[in-house]
DNA sequence: CCTTTTTGTATTGTGCGCAATTTAATTGCT
DNA sequence: AGCAATTAAATTGCGCACAATACAAAAAGG
């Protein structure tokens, strides 16, 4: 019953471009959940301080945009990011429909401890760090696409 | 109270590798999405019969070997695909530990209808195929490093 | 003004993704 | 043979991810 598969079927699995970044995000995100629960985040709220890192107060939107997320997903996690005493959430009396998501001096401080984050996980890793540059571009550039892809 | 990060700073959103994998994950997810509902299947579901159209019958374990999911999230997934008709589960008589996945006539008539999957994504996508398929063995060659991380 | 439309967030329901635990079958050891 | 150790799946519990929907505030248009 094994089909034997041409080496162009496009169905291949090992064809596709979406398999190897499906499998390298849920890798990634193995790998870094023992560090990151650490300092009592998952990985999506790590990417969620590190756009509050570079810039706060920002709206739930605003942060979708940066992470390419949806409210669906950011209000339930910033809900669990309040509770844990990170950020808070506050209606912009400016734009009753906004909320401002800032950082308390506790998600403030917790920069330091997430310094080593980074080092933590590329140590130890074989590879070319100029080539992992490359690929982050790549990727980035192809990320670029697909968001314009969707809205466009 | 915005940081006026250094360029070279490690936590910069637009400096991980991480990130970016993430967010062409998400967004190919949600690109794939529309046109497998018409197939009736989700995006990993569609993983698991591209895997199962190359070699089936497969042990839940052969399964998560080739995908990089684990028993956790096969065993609910492969439960409702066989809900769908599309495969069939039964203990191996050989190994009663062991979960033997099979493709139902069904499954293995879905090919058909899945073989413009592919074209379908790519076409009206911008960018020179040759790159993505650099992009492909690149993320690939992660992938293969990121795993061989996890286990050794 | 006052309705219509648009915008920003929240809610609901489904399906992953995974760590931790459990259950059952097989293998190893003596 | 008898029992511990290992292996394969299933279960449990939690946190995303997203489509669809709901709702309230703000713009827009008459």
């Amino acid at each position: 019953m094994t089909d034997p598969q041409h080496p162009d079927d496009p169905l291949r699995l090992d064809r596709q471009i979406c398999f190897p970044l499906y499998a390298a995000s849920n890798l990634i995100n193995r790998l870094y959940r023992p560090v990151l629960s650490r300092l009592g985040l998952t990985y999506p709220q790590y990417l969620v301080m590190l756009a509050l890192w570079e810039e706060a107060p920002r709206t739930v939107g605003a942060l979708g945009d940066a992470l390419y997320l949806d409210s669906g997903t950011l209000t339930p996690l910033l809900k669990r990011m309040e509770q844990a005493g990170l950020i808070t959430r506050a209606r912009d009396p400016e734009d009753e429909r906004r909320v401002q998501v800032s950082l308390t001096p506790a998600g403030r401080s917790l920069r330091q401890e997430a310094e080593h984050v980074p080092q933590t996980l590329t140590e130890g890793f074989e590879g070319d760090p100029a080539e992992v540059e490359r690929l982050r571009d790549s990727v980035q550039a192809l990320v670029g696409a697909l968001a314009r892809h969707g809205k466009g």
